[in-house]
DNA sequence: TATCCACTGGAATATGTGGTCG
DNA sequence: CGACCACATATTCCAGTGGATA
């Protein structure tokens, strides 16, 4: 019996359609390049920077279009010997706070060996650190926050930053800001000062129609996949998927990838609209997936309080709040856990109705009625009972039993 | 038109964890 | 060790909410 075999080859070079690859060229964002490119003139003229703020939805190019110029920058500088540039990239995704983001650009700056601590220091001394690596840097240092909106109310960093030389905090480097946001009104919530400084230059990235997408795709595939792969209608699908979403690039060429991914794994000689329609089905899946192993165990015994509700009686659905919480309440007992209380539940049942994983219908009953939601699982229970299963949960509860009764009720 | 229900969701406050520093 | 720091999660408290109904 052969084992393995080499499978159809699909694929040139794979990593082309990944997220990290930099392409050569950029496609369909000629006006944005110009203007971006004569807001950083300054830098290479040697004065200070301007603070830039970029914004637009996900996967429009703004981070492709930064550190493709940014890249250049600093090649371009090197020719002049009284000019240095350093450039920065963080993502603040995982930064709620100004704290975070000093902390993690100390690290970033500083030697693997000298890294600090996420906690314990009181704020002024990491911004203390922190001056002490840019200036140590020194020259024209810009630092690039993207996503900047999810560093939230607190936005010290975003005021101390580009005033640290003016306020004699560091002499040696000028620092100017680049910040991207896929939410415009992110810029309304800043505290005014901030605003004013860190919105110097905007730029306005727009979505992609559907054209554009298909162009930069099949720009992408070209290059990523053998000739002859992909057929005719495959690059159009997703294309029109991706702008039908959101405009999307970056949702296009995972399309893409999981659809060659999924020839490949078939070993089937090409790549075919359904491997397209099978692989969008498959990333949102994922997605959903992702999203419920992050919760918290409270989080998940949510969920499966819904699941739970769902299959013993899905007559009953949707589900009122406090239906759930005594469902959710015994669970908790079962698994040796303190039930939480019931506005913290509460805020669970939210959680999960913005993940997407729950729907909730706001409903009033008026008089004798009041107002309340209904919370019905948005998710096939399948995933959510497989991702369960996954979890630590398992071995605690019964799932196996729950699984078979939702198996009876042909729920699966 | 005043009332009333069943929550909703904001805000202040507490608890627990993981950290620094002298 | 004890004082102090940041932060995620919870708890406690409570002022709304808004349409069907008396």
């Amino acid at each position: 019996m052969t084992l393995f075999e080499r499978s159809e080859a699909i694929f040139e070079d794979e990593n082309i359609l990944h997220d990290d690859y930099q392409p050569e060229s950029l496609e369909e964002r000629d006006e944005e390049l110009e203007q971006y490119t004569a807001y950083l003139q300054p830098v290479i003229n040697g004065s200070q920077p301007r603070n830039i703020f970029l914004y637009g939805k996900t996967g429009v190019g703004k981070t492709a279009v930064t550190k493709y110029l940014l890249h250049h920058l600093e090649e371009d500088a090197k020719q002049y010997d009284d000019l240095t540039v350093t450039t920065v990239y963080l993502n603040c995704e995982d930064l709620t706070s100004s704290y975070r983001v000093a902390v993690e650009l100390v690290n970033t700056l500083r030697d693997p060996s000298e890294q600090i601590s996420r906690t314990g220091y009181p704020l002024n001394a990491v911004y203390e650190k922190l001056w002490a690596e840019l200036d140590q840097i020194g020259g024209t240092v810009l630092i690039v926050l993207d996503e900047v909106d999810y560093i939230g109310d607190d936005d010290s960093i975003l005021y101390q930053l580009p005033r640290a030389r003016s306020n004699e905090k560091i002499e040696h480097a000028r620092i100017g800001i680049i910040g991207i946001s896929n939410d415009f009104k992110y810029r309304e919530k800043l505290d005014p000062r901030v605003e004013d400084t860190l919105c110097e230059r905007e730029l306005h990235f727009p979505p992609y129609d559907a054209n554009e997408l298909q162009n930069i795709l099949e720009k992408r595939a070209a290059l990523a996949f053998k000739d002859e792969i992909l057929e005719g209608d495959v690059v159009p699908l997703c294309a029109a998927f991706a702008a039908q979403d959101k405009g999307s690039a970056r949702q296009g060429l995972d399309l893409l990838l999981e659809a060659g991914d999924l020839a490949r794994r078939r070993n089937d000689p090409v790549v075919t609209e359904d491997h397209v329609r099978e692989a969008k089905q498959l990333l949102e899946k994922q997605r959903i997936e992702e999203s419920m192993k992050e919760l918290t165990s409270h989080g998940h015994l949510t969920l499966l309080a819904v699941v739970t509700s769902t299959i013993a009686d899905s007559s009953q659905a949707p589900f009122q709040k406090q239906q759930l919480y005594e469902q959710y309440h015994d669970l908790a007992v079962a698994t040796n856990r303190d039930p939480l209380g019931g506005r913290a539940f509460h805020n669970h049942l939210a959680e999960l109705s913005m993940l997407g994983i729950l729907d909730r219908t706001k409903r009033n009953e008026g008089r004798g009625g009041g107002i309340y939601y209904e919370y019905e699982i948005d998710v096939p229970i399948d995933a959510a009972l497989s991702t369960l299963e996954n979890l630590h949960m398992s071995g605690e509860l019964d799932l196996e039993s729950l699984r078979q009764n939702a198996e009876d009720q042909d729920f699966l």
